[in-house]
DNA sequence: ATGCCACACGTTATACCATTACGCAATTAT
DNA sequence: ATAATTGCGTAATGGTATAACGTGTGGCAT
């Protein structure tokens, strides 16, 4: 199968599991939270809820934010099948949202700066904190 | 006494003990690894290694790297006294070296692009991930 | 069908990262 | 002097992630 087709309908029970409480969550959840709100659909132990995100992630679905040790569910289709270089977060610190962009200026700004220190860019962490427009105004 | 100067000469012991960890480290070190290191300087817990590295972060001498969770000593004089709003760091996947930048160019693209969304940018964890240029021949 | 292989799964144990809570001593501010 | 602040030491706990082992299933070459 074309792996670049319904990779959704290809997920395990628990892998879906996952990915269903991720989407339905409006902020990051650890593993450990995920593990709480699946004890009812039969998860046990932490390593259940890894190995699924580790394939979830691996299909471009969910992303893991270094800076928070959560996981969210990827909001950019484009993201599917594929690792993108370069994503940038956002993530308020006061209702803990966290929005996803992929910017062209953004990865070229990367790019050449790896290139004028010699480095050879395989993948990038960026996340920003801060406060989003909802809350700004609060 | 005024905070801006010379901050390196104010430490206390534990303090120094565990600059001088990072400083002679070439890659970055983990909150344990410090301890293994400084046992035979007296350390006996994790905390005395946290509050240490706390304070010096706090001071601009140690950067934390989220995507390690390890810590690395500052390259940059410019940073001690202050925290700087948007540090880039790339980490070698192959013999562990951090390089740490300040790009007036960078802070410019996140500050332009959180404006576009609104977002009031904080703190920026940029972590890029590669190979470095000593790695890459050879 | 048989044997083999790849893969998802379940369980237990362990390793690694970080904080809370308590008490004490030294320093600094009033 | 007294109070507040800060650094320190220790023990306990909490949060994050992986190692190691075994089971079951489906695909597939023989
Ligand atoms: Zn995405
Ligand atoms: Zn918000
Ligand atoms: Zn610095
Ligand atoms: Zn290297």
């Amino acid at each position: 199968m074309n792996k670049h087709t319904s990779l959704t309908m290809d997920l395990t029970k628990n892998q879906s599991l996952v990915m269903n409480a991720l989407s339905d969550a409006k902020t990051p959840l650890s593993a450990y939270t995920i593990l709480d709100v699946l004890r009812d659909h039969g998860f046990r132990a932490p390593l259940q809820v890894y190995r699924a995100l580790d394939k979830l992630v691996e299909f471009g679905l969910v992303h893991r934010l270094e800076s928070l040790n959560a996981f969210v569910a990827c909001q950019h289709p484009s993201c599917e099948g594929e690792k993108n270089e370069t994503i940038l977060f956002t993530i308020c610190e006061k209702c803990g949202s966290v929005q996803e962009l992929l910017s062209d200026k953004l990865v070229g700004a990367m790019r050449n700066l790896a290139d004028e220190i010699d480095f050879t860019l395989k993948e990038s962490v960026i996340e920003l904190r801060g406060i989003c427009s909802n809350c700004k105004d609060h």
